[in-house]
RNA sequence: GGAGGCGUGGCAGAGUGGUCGAAUGCGCCAGUUUCGAAAACUGGUAUGUGGGAAACCGCAUCGGAGGUUCGAAUCCUCCCGCCUCCGCCA
């Protein structure tokens, strides 16, 4: 959410980081509609101002004469309830759109319509090249019996998997490493809930505009599709100290995604499911836009360093305007590279949102004056899982069928090679 | 799932219909004192919002949303959360 002092001060502004967003907002009508707030606002202080002033009279007066007043009284009351049905009505119109104000992107970022348009910005690494020829992650999975899909799809419907074997092992190892990795970077690491309150999802922007990217379940609680959203949930309503910031943590949960959008795309194996599991990078600091960019660069090298560690190719693309979501600012995707349908591809997406998350989440600090603040907040995927596993499956198969394992994993997997003669 | 209790400022804790935005204590800030500090004393210490150049003034806020009343922290209803006991359970 925005401040609708800064909406209505640098409205021409908001309308074309929103066009440059492809999202449409209707900025007119709000500040139409804020008008009539602060109106009617007006007129209800002040009929209330009168109602105060009289009841303070009322203790005083005696008989007839507070009967009298008690009787004018009323009337007033009648007024004001005509005045305070307008102004509710008002209100939720102004709730409504003010929810669907988008932040303003950056202004490095790239004008573009989709995830097409997004521009390389780093390369690390070459595309592996195979002496033999390579397969992908399904088969490779399949013939090592670490994940079973045939039955994933018996059990939990479309997109439903198994991981087993080695293929645990390896998830194993991954959470092992990342959790040392990131925890040695500053991030207090936590386990966070995956089924939240409406609440955590409007501030953290998914809701109300992605209602059908989620599972509701019953008594008005939702899956969340990423950690971020209890993490973000979890200082709300606080004022926090500024000796406290940055807050870094490491947030791992399940993860559920309805997918209702990509019906059709990635339809076999392990890119796209509906229910994973995550470590997510998320952080807390004070509210400056050169430390939001520090932060984003930051929790953007950290991602790319713990791949580097796993030593496969990637490249870090930033996201064109179009596909930023409503409180993004600015955003990297890393991409890793998948032999199997030689392309990169998105393991995790890096986005700082200024004071937009954190404005909905009443999230607050206290800044060198003494003053409130709302603080800035940034998030990155840490490692999904099974998704990293179709690269690391991929770039590391061997000409036997078997796979190499990262050297940076060996330690937690046990052993060198999955699959072969042990 | 059943029974009961509770939710007040940074914290503790009064207040059960009328100058209550809220006693008191602690904490915090400033001053006096001191070479300096502690102690003591004095004063100040919520947030949001509207108006105003400012001083200042209005409105709202005692978990949240409604309601009763001329007037609600206080009474009523629903919701959320916490605690205790019983039941169930990994």
């Amino acid at each position: 959410m925005l401040d609708i002092h800064f909406i209505r001060e640098n409205a021409d502004i908001v309308k074309e980081g929103a066009a440059k967003k492809h999202i449409e907002v209707d900025l007119d009508r709000l500040i139409k509609v804020d008008d009539e707030r602060k109106l009617l606002r007006q007129e209800l202080d002040a009929k209330k101002a009168e109602q105060n002033r009289r009841s303070n009279e009322i203790q005083i007066l005696k008989d007839v004469e507070r009967e009298k007043v008690i009787e004018q009284m009323q009337h007033l009351k009648s007024g004001m309830a005509e005045s305070e049905e307008k102004l509710k009505t008002v209100m939720v119109e102004w709730q409504q759109l003010m929810l669907t104000v988008p932040n303003i992107p950056d202004m490095s970022v790239p004008d573009g319509e989709s995830d097409a348009d997004n521009m390389e910005v780093k390369k690390w690494g070459e595309p592996t090249a195979f002496g033999f020829t390579s397969k992908g992650h399904i088969e490779l999975m399949l013939a090592l019996d670490m994940a079973d899909f045939e039955r994933g799809a018996k059990v939990a419907g479309f997109r439903g998997y198994f991981l087993k074997g080695d293929g645990v092992l390896l998830t194993n190892a991954i959470w092992q490493l990342a959790l040392k990795f990131f925890t040695a970077k500053g991030f207090t690491p936590m386990i966070v809930p995956s089924l939240v309150r409406r609440e955590a999802l409007i501030g953290t922007g998914f809701l109300p505009q992605s209602e059908d990217d989620l599972y509701k379940v019953q008594d008005e609680l939702y899956l969340a599709g990423t950690g971020e959203v209890a993490t973000m949930g979890y200082h709300m309503d606080e004022v926090l100290t500024k000796e406290e910031l940055p807050k870094k943590y490491l947030a791992f949960s399940p993860c559920f995604r309805r997918e209702i959008g990509a019906h059709g795309k990635d339809v076999k194996g392990l890119i796209r499911v509906h229910e994973f599991y995550k470590f997510e990078q998320v952080i807390l600091c004070e509210a400056s836009h050169e430390g939001s960019v520090k932060y984003h660069e930051e929790l953007t090298r950290n991602s790319e360093e713990f791949i580097e560690l796993l030593n496969i190719p990637y490249h870090t693309v930033v996201n064109c305007g179009g596909d930023l979501g409503l409180g993004q600012v600015k955003k990297y995707d890393i991409e890793l590279w998948v032999p199997g349908e030689q392309t990169y591809r998105e393991i995790g997406s890096a986005s700082y949102f200024h004071d937009f998350q954190t404005r909905r989440l009443n999230i607050r600090y206290k800044d060198a004056e003494g003053k409130l603040q709302y603080a800035h907040s940034l998030n990155n995927t840490a490692i999904p899982i099974p998704r990293i596993l179709v690269s690391i499956i991929e770039n590391y198969q061997q000409a036997d069928g078997t796979i190499k394992v990262p050297d940076a994993l060996v330690p937690y997997v046990g052993k060198s090679v999955i699959g072969g003669a042990q």
